[in-house]
RNA sequence: GGGGAUAUAGCUCAAUUGGGAGAGCGCCGGCUUUGCAAGCCGGAGGUUACCGGUUCGAUCCCGGUUAUCUCCA
């Protein structure tokens, strides 16, 4: 093939042609991982071709094939050289990218990998072998003579760089060892004046194009360096650089992988990527959709912690970098659809979730725009004090609160004030922001290294599918609460379904599993020892026993998720996909991407043709096959799982077939019966079914139905009736409380009548104090409105006791407070007092109180003298 | 993981120093009218997110929990 040919090799012939290089080199090809890492709670989201691989790299696990190549979906937003805010301002950072890499696993080592790195390069992609350098690790020099060696590279085209470009490590102890790189270089004319312009400099005239890891020593904690067992070759050569130098383009967003992108931006737009003064923003966008449609097809969703919080920032920064563009409506869910077209084949998650990835963007674009109003209305009151106090620079607590507090971007703030002719205090902002970053940092724990080899890896064999006990011998135990035997028939936490529970035992021994979880290929038994020791069973034979009932009602939850997912498919359409699952003894719960909540009847429709299924009996089968044939008969599989070569897939007889490790029915019929328990919303474009089968279904059954024949009874009425029964009851009881409401009132008015010919006069006023037997503090209040409405001149003062303690309300009707300005509040402050209390409120109606219930009456008592009082 | 903020009627939000939970919109009913977000009158709707504390008394103060928003890591 001709260079000129090659030069226009497009993104997606480049991917192919690498995998398809190493799969004739005998690699196993892998897809992709989920962007969302299943096991791995120290990763936000998969940065590396490695992840997938990184217990048979730990040695937890054996390695299914010794070669494999894949091209691995990343996403990087932190780290040293990779800031969110960095990406766009250049021509070659992402937050998204796709990461081709190749393995071996105590097979091939540095030779094999130098020479088909320099074949791929050089042959397959035709790059100009003048154009190449190669770097390796100081102290490497077995590595620098096998490139000269075995390829053609130029002399003196190999260069030493020290540990900070050549030597790699997952963390502080843990598997490290030597890499050696690939630079190209774009040419004289990107030279810069750097006297020692060259490989590694940051000018950018070389890009590194391919990093081959060496991982031969395993580090402990002192810092010692051991042989590894088995050596690993780790490499990773990113794919949007090196179809940019394929292409011949000086930025990877001129390459195919983003033209598409940047185009239908400037359609929405109507400006020019180049021709604009907006090239950042257009790149901006280009990246962060990439980064939003593969996240949010993987499963995750915009949130405000964690990994949805990273995506809900990328989404913010793109849109705001639309606002620059003068797109100021949600317009990013627009450009998902041209991703899925260019990548729906190699990925084909992406294809499935079209319709769901367009929704969730929107939904966040939208509630984005209701976060920036919120901030505008805020600056509008902050730039109103600025400007009242005739200052001219908005103070930086201000800016930061609408910054840190409320989310009001930075930028915006500064082009609105400026706006209004004013400036903000930027140097104090960056003194906040810094502040609360060293806040932050000191209470950042160093994450313990789990990266800690075993001596051997444990296997345990997984009896479960047809056996709930067995004979088996025990292993390892790390600590007194777990277990690892080199057979179980304890599944362990997977797929959604949680662990078995059960008992091992043995002649003096018993140990109590609680829950079994899975780590590599070690399935470890969780719990606790209530006999015996441990020691006296490590490499004995033990028998490991299945708490049977607990396993029969997971499989029935199991089986029953399965139907589920398909009655939904039926009632809603294709674009259900589940997306999270739990299996329990108890219950099960069902997520899955549907745009709005489920009618009653589409409800009762999902759950009748479930329990269809299982009045027709249907016998569920497993079959191990491979995912090829799977895929062809049709299984369902959940995207974002890791399968091997031969998957299982779960049948219901005519009904459904679904790829699954999990334990399940022989026949549908021993589920019994399927309730829906609730349906609710978790995000956008996300629906939660819970549901319980079998004894938990007749169970709540069984109770709703006690409780219909307890209110029959009560109501003395039969379940039929009880609708229109209590519908009556309410009606008249909602007339008797008016009617109560009534009497109470005329019998207040004569209450009143009696009070006020008890009243006694002082000074032409007159002063009513009334001991009342009441309830609660809400009738003091309502006789004291009553008298107040009734007479004139009037001084009252209301008691009660509530509660074991006293309560007064006092009242001063509205002549008294205009001529003679007495408040009830000082009224019942006095009052009270004597009961060792206190008390104030509003000059027409006050209240208070008193812990001594013997002073009541004396309180009571000296009323007309406290009134006295107040009036001189 | 750390900081800041919010949680009151179906929705949007009020409530002086702690002292009787409100408005607008929406909903229901009536009247007046036949239109363009119509007018008038009446009504329903609240465990002030949850738990605990201080207090005579908590929507308000204090502590905790949960949810949501937001910044930092």
């Amino acid at each position: 093939m001709t260079k000129d040919c090659e030069l226009k090799m497009r993104s997606n012939r480049i991917r192919h042609k690498f995998l398809k290089f190493f799969e004739q080199k005998d690699h196993k090809i892998y897809p992709s991982s989920s962007l969302i890492p299943k096991d791995d709670p120290t990763l936000l989201f998969a940065n590396a071709g490695m992840n997938q691989f990184k217990d048979v790299i730990l040695g937890k696990k054996v390695p299914e094939h010794k070669r494999t190549a894949s091209s691995q979906k990343c996403i990087r937003v932190s780290g040293k050289h990779n800031d969110l805010e960095e990406v766009g301002k250049d021509t070659y950072h992402h937050t998204f990218f796709e990461m081709l890499g190749n393995w071996s696993f105590g097979d091939y080592f540095k030779k094999e990998a130098i020479i088909w790195a320099w074949e791929f390069l050089t042959d397959v992609c035709g790059l100009p072998k003048e154009r190449l350098w190669a770097t390796v690790f100081k102290d490497d020099s077995e590595a620098e003579k096998l490139w000269y060696k075995n390829t053609d590279i130029k002399k003196g085209r190999v260069l030493r760089f020290d540990e900070k470009e050549n030597f790699w490590e997952m963390g502080e102890v843990g598997p490290c060892g030597p890499s050696s790189e690939i630079h190209y270089d774009k040419g004289e004319e990107y030279k810069c004046n750097r006297l020692d312009c060259g490989v590694n400099c940051p000018c950018g005239r070389f890009v590194e194009v391919w990093n081959l890891v060496f991982m031969q020593f395993d580090r402990d904690e002192k810092g010692r360096l051991t042989d590894l067992p088995a050596k690993v070759v780790d490499t990773g050569m990113g794919l949007e650089r090196l179809t940019a130098v394929m292409q011949n383009v000086d930025s990877n967003y001129d390459t195919d992988l983003f033209v598409p992108l940047i185009k239908k931006t400037e359609d929405v737009s109507g400006l020019g990527y180049k021709s604009s003064d907006h090239e950042e923003s257009f790149r901006v966008v280009a990246d962060h959709i990439r980064a939003l449609s593969f996240a949010i097809a993987d499963g995750a969703i915009p949130s405000n912690e964690g990994q949805g919080y990273v995506l809900r920032r990328i989404l913010r920064r793109a849109a705001r970098h639309g606002r620059l563009l003068g797109l100021h409506k949600p317009f990013i869910y627009q450009l998902s659809s041209v991703v899925v077209d260019m990548m729906g084949k190699v990925y084909p998650e992406l294809m499935a979730k079209k319709e769901h990835v367009a929704l969730v963007i929107k939904s966040e674009e939208e509630r984005f725009e209701e976060t920036l109003d919120l901030g505008l209305e805020l600056f509008e009151k902050v730039a109103g004090k600025v400007l009242k106090s005739k200052e001219r620079v908005i103070p930086a607590e201000d800016v930061f609160k609408l910054y840190d507090t409320y989310g009001f971007p930075l930028d915006l703030t500064q082009v609105m004030a400026q706006e209004k002719g004013l400036s903000i205090d930027l140097k104090g902002f960056e003194k906040l922001l810094e502040e609360q970053r060293e806040r932050s940092r000191t209470f950042v724990k160093t994450i313990s290294s789990d990266a800690v080899i075993s001596d051997k890896v444990e296997k345990s064999n997984f009896v479960g599918y047809e056996k709930i006990e067995e004979k088996a011998k025990v292993l390892h135990s790390p600590n007194k609460t777990m277990l690892i035997l080199d057979q179980t028939p304890f599944y362990a936490e997977s797929g959604g379904q949680i662990g078995d529970s059960g008992v091992i035992s043995a002649d003096n021994f018993e140990f109590e599993v609680e829950d079994t979880k899975k780590e590599g290929d070690a399935i470890i038994h969780i719990g606790k020892l209530t006999k015996g020791k441990i020691n006296d069973v490590l490499n004995k034979k033990v028998l490991a026993k299945v708490d049977i009932k607990r396993r029969n009602s997971i499989k029935r939850n199991h089986t029953a998720t399965h139907l589920l997912h398909k009655a939904l498919r039926e009632t809603l359409g294709d674009h259900v996909h589940q997306s999270g699952s739990l299996v329990a003894p108890d219950r099960l719960r069902f997520d899955f991407t549907h745009f709005k909540a489920l009618d009653q009847a589409q409800l009762d429709k999902v759950e009748h043709l479930v329990n269809e299924a299982i009045w027709e009996n249907r016998p569920v089968r497993d079959k191990d096959l491979s995912f090829e044939e799977a895929k062809k008969l049709g299984a369902m599989a959940l995207f974002g799982e890791k399968y091997g070569d031969v998957v299982r897939m779960i049948e219901v007889d005519g009904y459904s077939r679904e790829l699954c490790g999990g334990t399940h029915v022989k026949a549908t019929g021993e589920i019994g019966l399927f309730k829906i328990v609730s349906e609710t919303g978790i995000a956008a474009g996300m629906r939660r079914i819970e549901a319980v089968t079998g004894e938990k279904a007749y169970q709540l059954v069984k109770k709703q139905k006690e409780i219909l024949d307890e209110l029959a009874f009560i109501l003395k009425s039969s379940p039929e009736d009880i609708k229109d029964r209590v519908e009556t009851l309410v009606k008249t009881n909602k007339l008797l409380q008016k009617k109560i409401k009534e009497a109470q009132k005329e019998s207040a008015k004569t209450k009143i009548e009696e009070l006020a010919e008890a009243s006694i006069d002082v000074s032409g006023i007159k002063v009513i104090a009334h001991k009342a037997e009441v309830e609660e503090r809400d009738d003091l209040l309502k006789l004291a409105d009553t008298i107040r409405e009734k007479l004139k001149s009037t001084i009252g003062v209301l008691a009660g006791i509530i509660d074991g303690k006293i309560v007064f309300v006092a009242t001063v009707t509205d002549d008294l407070i205009k001529s003679k300005g007495i408040k009830a509040g000082d009224v019942v402050k006095q009052v009270s007092k004597i009961a060792d209390g206190t008390g104030g409120g509003k000059p027409h109606l006050a209240q208070g109180g008193g812990k001594d219930l013997k002073k009541l009456d004396e309180a009571l008592d000296s009323l007309p003298e406290i009134v006295r009082r107040i009036l001189r």
